[in-house]
DNA sequence: TCACTAATGTACGAACTAGTACGTTAGCTA
DNA sequence: TAGCTAACGTACTAGTTCGTACATTAGTGA
């Protein structure tokens, strides 16, 4: 997360009022209290309390809760994009690639337990803000298009032998990673095993990227 | 689910008090409200409306309404239980046997989007209900004595390679089956594609299938 | 340095919401 | 059939929670 707290840039004098930080702070905030409590179980006014301003500027920046979540969900789409565009694979065989990819699938869910928790809630809305957002309707993603040239490689050179369509392969390797950190505490609570354990950690990295692999170069009955 | 509008069933004639019918009645009109709104988004008004009794009773039976959505739980996951125990695969050969139960638990979360939703929810709330539940901690699962046994047999028999962990390979197939429902909004809204498209069911069912079978029969490099 | 506005703080209100005090009655049993 | 109690309904309250009216000031450009 940005900025909790920035202390003054070298150069730039702390000013007492500054929008854009003011702004910040709120985001920053919001973002803990919504992950922690759910839309409805979060409270604006601790939202404002945690933060060096007042509710008031909730209101002034972001014109009411509904859209003060939206923006938060926006902003946390953001940062995976970010993430997403950094990965440089293009160099690897497509079975390295394939893996490497659900690797930092991997890590960024398990770095980003809140962003998860956002995703959740936001489900249970049924995608409302993500729809009313002009920001993300249909934002894709940019590992998308790099499962798509991987995939084709991989094709192309015989490794993989099923015909796989990108984004159900971007939902494979999603839903174990999400699954992972979302359901943590059910799955913990009724078989006593901490799927998030750090000791377990690698076990489960590799079994994801065996299983992608194993998928995509098994032999498959024609349909 | 049961009872809603239950019409007296021949031979008993409708009481005007039947403490169990209006606790079920009760349970049935929570399992909805809770599962619509989450935690927080549900209120205990609008599930006593929704009732023919009052939110007295809410009280009277259940206590409050943490306690109700404790209640709520421990029904829903009765249920999942339930079913579990019809499993029979026991007669089937390794293989057929995995798909089958992979096909179980894929019809059962398509089936049961009301408790794939109390499921997420309960994990926003770090699974604080269960823990308190006497009927929930460490319930575990008749599926995973199940897929002990086929692992057994599969690993003996050298049709699985695999040394795979039974919670491991639960939490695999569970993590597809319950992504598919619980982010089914945002994953539509983001890449334009309905996992839970009637028309695409049969796909995703086998690519499960596929998917399990491929990664119990791999080679795989020594650890 | 003056005036203007973006940015901010205070105080309050209307509506909601979980929970309860108190009174009533259906249905069973002796 | 009388009486007892589990089951039920009404009406209310205390506390919360989102949102806003109104007043104030820091910083900037003329």
């Amino acid at each position: 997360m940005t900025s909790v707290e920035e202390p003054a840039r070298p150069g730039e004098r702390e000013r007492v009022r500054d929008a854009a930080r003011t702004r910040a702070e709120i985001l920053d905030v919001a973002t803990q209290e919504f992950a922690r409590a759910g839309y409805d179980g979060a409270r604006v006014d601790e939202i404002a309390a945690r933060t060096r301003t007042t509710k008031r500027m909730i209101y002034y920046y972001f014109g009411g809760k509904e859209q003060l979540f939206t923006a938060v969900l926006e902003r946390a789409y953001g940062v995976i994009r970010e993430a997403e565009q950094q990965l440089d694979v293009e160099h690897l065989d497509p079975v390295a690639a394939i893996r490497r990819l659900a690797e930092v699938t991997f890590d960024h869910h398990e770095q980003h337990p809140d962003f998860i928790r956002l995703v959740s809630i936001e489900n249970i809305h049924e995608a409302h803000h993500i729809a009313a957002s002009e920001k993300l309707g249909r934002i894709g993603s940019p590992a998308l298009d790099v499962i798509r040239r991987i995939l084709e490689e991989g094709r192309r050179s015989g490794l993989f032998t099923a015909d796989v369509d990108a984004v159900d392969l971007h939902a494979m390797i999603s839903s174990f990673c999400f699954f992972r950190v979302s359901n943590r505490h059910t799955f913990g609570a009724l078989f006593g095993r901490d799927l998030v354990d750090p000791a377990q950690r690698a076990h489960y990295r590799t079994m994801l990227g065996d299983m992608v692999i194993a998928y995509l170069t098994a032999e498959r009955a024609a349909d």
